[in-house]
DNA sequence: TGGTATTAATTGTATATACATCTTTTGTCT
DNA sequence: AGACAAAAGATGTATATACAATTAATACCA
């Protein structure tokens, strides 16, 4: 059932509501989406994102670094990042200066399998994403953001 | 760190691609903000999203039915339903003219517990949507549904 | 210096999801 | 009727998340 076909039954309280259930409904289906691109290659979306910002960051970072730019803040880093190492794509090494922290970086193979993967999700999802035009994406994503800067 | 604060670090390839990451980030905010709020009453956001499904319906469901129609169609409405079965607040009568489907009803106290959980929800949660205005969050809505369109 | 608080990360447990497989029941076709 | 396909659920296993508790290292401060 399509989210507007499973919306339209239920009368909102208000269009707020419909947008918060609305967006629900698209992260899901985005998410499957990228589930299912990324399989093949077995990567789950939420190792993927881990991949890209640390391709994304110049130099080493810290687990909590990498924590605070995650989608789900509150995800199990530490344990995404054993999936990672074990699949060779990611090194962690304990920083020297303050033995707390471990430091995560891309392996050679973690950057071209990040690399490779970046390049197809952007060609294969662009395809996807052309129902908007620039000008409606940026709109949306502008409003969203109205509500994520109330947030703590 | 703020969704915008997160995102604005990576220039995006387009516009699709922000709202995209944006529509990912607000809907795990959203979903911890529910979370939390249930909490205290001892339901998780999945459960009462089955719950409202039941009470929006009249009449018993099919589990299929209740699957249709909920954020993640492809979770796994079987134990789900075991949960809030454990819980008192549905009942599961196995269809006596088809012996393979499940009838799905809210018990007396579901409910209670459904009026009660949302009647809270609409109440806390109108507070924190009100950045937006009726105009934008059906814009926004509008937006995303053209995507919904598109997908399988 | 010694004690306490704070920070960074890990781990334990319960919950939920993804995907495939299996069981039971019903439908269909010859 | 009998064989086979399809449908509805349930279940097994791996993955990810929520939340709390724990460990280890550092900071702070009287």
């Amino acid at each position: 059932m399509k989210t507007q076909d499973a919306l339209k039954m239920s009368a909102f309280q208000s269009p707020q509501q419909r947008l918060v259930l609305t967006v629900l409904h698209a992260s899901s289906a985005m998410l499957s989406s990228h589930r299912a691109l990324l399989k093949p290659h077995g990567v789950t979306p939420e190792q993927f994102n881990i991949l890209r910002i640390l391709n994304g960051a110049d130099g080493a970072m810290s687990l909590a670094d990498v924590a605070s730019r995650m989608i789900d803040r509150n995800s199990n880093t530490s344990r995404l990042i054993d999936k990672l190492l074990a699949k060779g794509l990611v090194q962690r090494v304990t920083c020297p200066s303050d033995r707390r922290r471990v430091e995560i970086t891309l392996t050679d193979e973690g950057q071209r399998t990040t690399k490779h993967l970046s390049l197809l999700m952007d060609e294969t999802l662009a395809a996807l994403v052309d129902v908007w035009t620039n000008e409606q994406a940026t709109q949306a994503a502008d409003i969203l953001d109205r509500w994520n800067m109330t947030q703590p």
